[in-house]
DNA sequence: GGCGATCAAATCGCACACGATTGAAACCGC
DNA sequence: GCGGTTTCAATCGTGTGCGATTTGATCGCC
């Protein structure tokens, strides 16, 4: 009936599974904020540094595919990216209206770094593994969901 | 080991809980930007009024501690609802560095449009009340781990 | 081969988030 | 009471997110 559970009459946003994510995605983010510093990268920035250790030299849109983002973020945080020195940005030779993304050597070399950062944040988050990978499972359909129906509308 | 299952050799973004949150977030707030439109108010602001209707006359800071947000985030927030008739804000008489925020009729009167938009955002959910609920514990128990780690920190 | 539709990235404007700082009010120990 | 400390909100600067639009390249259909 409601975001909250349906009966509440009294309304507590803590209830709210929608205030629920938006606090937790807060909350990570000014978790991984100290780590991330001696990497000199912010939040998003290393979410896209993640997304290109898994797979690189793809082009903008395949990356905002990837996080659920659009170009009109991406070309920005792209460009600080590369002027920090880690990727590159070249348009694409078989097809010109595409910039293909690509790690440099410090791009790569980063993800040594992040290791430590990653340790940090698993144990803040304090969850055994299995119960880790669920509520990431759960999430990841949640937000299938939630998509499913934003593209409905 | 990692944000996501220690083993994993080849990295996938897909994998990671902060993502899975991150990017839940981010659809949260597109399905609930069209139904709330017709309120005129953004996701946020959304979220301070219902902050609002579950407390009203509170200070800014105590605002604050619900949303888990600061005043540099509010109080331009604030002001954009004042200024759209939504809310007052009005210095203490017992504390003068307090300022009350207070649901104008008009902000009171939201609350039943906003029955119409919770009941969009729970179909899109499309989750049954109890793991709902579930859910939703589970992520205010991981925001409390995250908090918890940052404040060590 | 030519032209309108489509697609990819960039650009623009606005609204969060948040670290850092500021300024004013209240508190506190003496 | 009075000066230092603490508290509260506001301000500033930077970096996302995202709707809307623009620019340029490709595709499709003839």
């Amino acid at each position: 009936m409601t975001d909250a559970p349906p009966e509440t009459a009294d309304i507590r946003i803590e209830d709210f599974l929608c205030f629920a994510v938006y606090s937790a995605g807060h909350a990570f983010n000014r978790v991984y904020r100290r780590p991330l510093e001696r990497l000199g990268v912010t939040y998003p920035q290393f979410l896209v540094l993640v997304a290109l250790w898994g797979e690189d030299g793809v082009s903008v849109g395949r990356l905002g595919e990837a996080l659920s983002l659009d170009s009109n973020t991406l070309t920005p945080l792209l460009k600080r990216l590369e002027a920090m020195g880690f990727l590159t940005r070249r348009r694409s030779h078989e097809d010109e209206r595409r910039v293909v993304v690509a790690l440099t050597d410090k791009g790569r070399a980063a993800k040594g770094e992040a290791g430590d950062v990653m340790r940090c944040v698993f144990d803040a988050v304090g969850l055994p593994a299995p119960q880790f990978a669920r509520l990431t499972g759960e999430l990841r359909a949640l937000r299938a969901s939630l998509e499913r129906a934003a593209a409905a509308a």
